[in-house]
DNA sequence: ATCGTTCTGTATCACTCAGTCTAAAATATA
DNA sequence: TATATTTTAGACTGAGTGATACAGAACGAT
């Protein structure tokens, strides 16, 4: 009925993840994004509505691709596969990132979710989803005998979300490989049976 | 020779460091400082230089108070006492914190370390402290029999590095007794002789 | 072909930003 | 009291902010 987009939404989209990825919500101005998107101001309000709104979406497009797509590889595996999969990805990441972006799930953590309700809770069940993964392989791992009972599976889970986000942050400042691994190694030994 | 300060330089530094922990260094503006500091702009920048400098500034004293204090308070401590109180004192303000600040040292590891190189030496050298006061406290534990030697005391120091870091994220959009107790329980489990 | 809709480009809005300037006010020394 | 020095107060700067208005171009439906 009307003129078509003359941009591909994804394409663009997936420009203001990378934004707002390497330099967080505030530090990013609608003309930067207007410019890496290839846009004009006025298309991207009338197409993302508006700063907050493009954010948003950015940030459940990074978790689409990022997140959900990572444990969905992973959760097949046996869990202690899974669970050392999981790590060994992210570490991985974390030292090929020449900008030291992180994780844009952990830097919105810190930056928006604090001050803005509707992030916040996206936030949160992003933090929940990465604790049930690790809690889910542990129960399995713990039910056929590959993962120990010496910890319950709520508080492997708990504590291995606290490791990886550790190692997040740690990644933006000192992408070092004995530290990310020395980091991990005494969580996987509590995985032992 | 001339006309006196008519402000106390530490409160009105700490005032900037309350600004710059809740709403982090690009949602401050050089006003809201210059408010909540009780001064005038102009003053503001006659003392403390420009806002980076203030920040700085505000890291450091940030950093005196909140980090490098806690350390001096528990390093004394036999080493499991040392490393339980250092992390049950974290949890504890994590919980009282209304505000969900979290910890302006990780805060600032995530927003403006990795863009600026003074800051992330700055940072970098605080996580290396962090990371330094959990080495020697397994050292001291591993060397009187009360922490086990199943984990090299480098790899206890940056694991429990990662786990601090950890509590101090979710901190901020989870702050949960359950989640950030059970974050630590297999953490100190590593401990055991 | 025309109409109605939605797009794009430009121009601009009112506002805030970090930072500076000027001049009056205040005080220690001489 | 006179002078030198520094702090104040507040107006001011140019650049940048998020967001919008408007005109015209491009298209599908009729």
């Amino acid at each position: 009925m009307a003129r078509p987009r003359e941009f591909d939404e994804e394409k663009v989209l997936w420009a203001a993840v990378e934004c707002f990825w390497e330099h967080g919500y505030e530090a990013t101005s609608t003309r930067d994004l207007a410019g890496r998107m290839g846009l004009t101001n006025a298309s991207l309000y009338n197409a993302f509505g508006d700063k907050k709104s493009l954010y948003r979406q950015a940030l459940d497009r990074y978790a689409a691709i990022s997140f959900s797509d990572r444990v969905r590889r992973f959760e097949g595996l046996p869990p202690r596969a899974a669970i050392e999969g999981f790590f060994r990805e992210i570490i991985d990441r974390s030292l090929k990132d020449r900008n030291r972006r992180g994780c844009m799930l952990v830097n919105s953590a810190l930056e928006v979710a604090p001050h803005d309700r509707d992030l916040k809770i996206a936030v949160s069940d992003f933090l929940h989803r990465a604790e049930d993964f690790f809690r889910r392989r542990a129960e399995e791992g713990q039910a056929d005998g590959t993962i120990g009972r010496s910890q319950t599976a709520e508080d492997i889970g708990r504590h291995l979300l606290g490791v990886l986000l550790g190692m997040r942050v740690v990644a933006r400042t000192r992408p070092e490989r004995a530290l990310l691994e020395g980091m991990l190694r005494p969580a996987l030994a509590i995985l032992d049976v």
